[in-house]
RNA sequence: UCCCCAGUAGCUCAGUCGGCAGAGCAGGUGGCUGUUAACCACCGUGUCCGCGGUUCGAGUCCGUGCUGGGGAGCCA
């Protein structure tokens, strides 16, 4: 017989004489003559209840049961005489597949975040943490929805690169060479000729620059993969390996930029008020009580649009005693950020047209000379949530961009072959998952979002 | 990397002015019961994060290290 998906069973609209479900034991109690076992699969956030009579001939065994085991449990779906769910399972046979012992970390009570990290291996099976996983997997899914949808294609750009100097973060190398010997032995530096690449290698901070390629040859892409940044950041909202969604979009401006960012988010917050409402439920519940005002919010209102200049004026007139100090010029801070999103206008806002200075070389220089056509998307509570502009498409200005930025040339030439040949106006933006499914969620710890976090001087399980 | 806070039973946490180490949950035993993180009674549980110092006496005060958390910077 098949085993049946526990989410299947609670959906059923009639009973069924012989189901098979297998799981894990949630908890289990006793009554007179009976045992409940609550049991769980993983398919859904609600256990199945099952009715385990004493009449089962390895009864003794399973009333020793305990939380954390796993079984095979075979029986008839009916309708439960209990108020809380409406259908439950009559077993007909228990096959204990192994049996929890009682040190067995999880138990039926809440535990603290920071204990659960030390577990993270064991704590998808808890209520939270099963729900936020599931809830990624939905919004991985929804992400290829949307550009499929809209006729991108997926595009895969390398995890390893050689370009050491992509400006969007410290790197982490890669080498095949032998550390220990080299540490010990050399005083020069490193023949990297002897390397596994022949040149320095590291692993990739973002796939814009090849997705650029993509899109000026396939029109519309998007890549959607791992991420590295060898940061020393501390904090809740950055991890050493990451996953970015980055489309990259020919004959593209930036108001159009802009607009499609609008629509990913809005799309992937309906997917998910669509798709997971059990799920969500469970965060409304436990983890933040505003997170349906949130979300509705971001899927009906309409985003604040303003500039880098606006948003200046809006700082300074807003009478505010900000630690770090307000003008033109200045990068915005986090405290900045946060007020705009998350007081001035308390909803998604997205800033455009920053000063050159403060951005990367491959933003598009606007016509001021001043500025760069760059767009950050901020969110309450987690702040910057997409970051992306439209590229630069002309190879002079591109390339005094590099000098200016002390680029070397000659390591670009193939970039710049994009701006030699037929060069069109293009853009994109990086979308943080991590971020998004904080966001959707209301955890508000990124190593709460990822099943096994990377972070400075954490790389357990 | 910088600033702030914390570290006590398997877990969550209390511990007053420096004076015998505590509770709930989990676990064990028994009872009761179509129960819902079941309930009731009883039972066990400690490198008080490590090292050093002050003191008759330190979980408590001081120094230092480690670990965790919050904030900042960097960014997605």
């Amino acid at each position: 017989m098949l085993r049946t998906k526990i989410k299947q069973l609670l959906r059923a609209e009639a009973p069924c004489s012989q189901v098979l479900i297998k799981g894990w034991v949630k908890t289990r109690r006793d009554s007179k003559g009976f045992s409940f076992i609550e049991l769980n699969d993983g398919s859904c956030l609600p256990n199945i209840q099952v009715i385990v009579d004493q009449t089962l001939d390895n009864y003794p065994q399973i009333a020793k049961i305990t939380t954390g085991s796993a079984l095979s449990i075979q029986g008839r779906l009916i309708e439960s005489k209990g108020q809380e769910q409406k259908w439950e399972i009559q077993a007909t046979a228990v096959d204990i597949i192994q049996l929890a012992p009682e040190n067995y970390p999880l138990q039926k009570k809440r535990h603290s975040d920071e204990f659960l990290r030390t577990i993270a291996h064991l704590r998808p099976r808890t209520n939270k943490y099963g729900a936020a996983f599931r809830i990624r997997a939905a919004l991985s899914w929804a992400v290829h929805h949307f550009f499929q949808e809209r006729g991108f294609l997926y595009v895969h750009t390398p995890i390893l690169t050689g370009s050491d100097c992509e400006g969007a973060g410290e790197l982490f190398q890669v080498t095949t060479l032998d550390l220990a010997s080299l540490c010990a032995s050399s005083t020069q530096g490193v023949d990297y000729t002897k390397d596994f690449f022949g040149k320095m290698a590291n692993l990739t901070v973002s796939g814009q620059l090849s997705a650029e390629m993509l899109a000026l040859a396939l029109g519309d892409v998007y890549t959607f993969g791992p991420t590295f940044r060898a940061e020393n950041s501390n904090t809740s909202r950055h991890a050493a390996e990451f996953w970015m969604v980055e489309p990259e979009m020919a004959f593209c401006d930036l108001t159009d930029n802009m607009a499609l960012a609008e629509s990913f988010l809005k799309y992937l917050v309906e997917y998910a008020l669509a798709h997971c409402a059990e799920d969500l439920a469970l965060f409304s519940r436990f983890v933040d009580k505003q997170l349906p005002f949130t979300l509705e919010k971001i899927r009906s209102a309409e985003f604040i649009k303003i500039s880098y200049q606006e948003a200046i004026e809006i700082l300074i007139g807003s009478g505010m005693a900000f630690e770090f100090p307000v003008a033109f010029g200045n990068d915005l801070q986090s405290e900045h950020e946060r007020y705009l999103t998350e007081q001035y206008f308390q909803k998604p806002v997205i800033i455009y047209n920053y000063p050159q200075n403060s951005k990367p070389f491959y933003m598009r220089l606007n016509d001021d000379g001043q500025t760069v056509a760059a767009m950050d998307m901020l969110v309450p509570g987690i702040g910057e949530i997409i970051g992306g502009s439209q590229r630069e498409e002309r190879l002079e200005i591109l390339t005094a961009r590099m000098d200016q930025a002390g680029l070397p040339r000659e390591k670009y030439e193939w970039y710049l072959d994009s701006r030699r040949y037929g060069s069109v106006p293009h853009s994109g933006f990086g979308l943080g998952f991590e971020r998004l499914i904080m966001l959707i969620t209301g955890i508000s710890n990124i190593r709460d979002v990822i099943p096994f976090p990377r972070t400075p001087k954490n790389i357990e399980f």
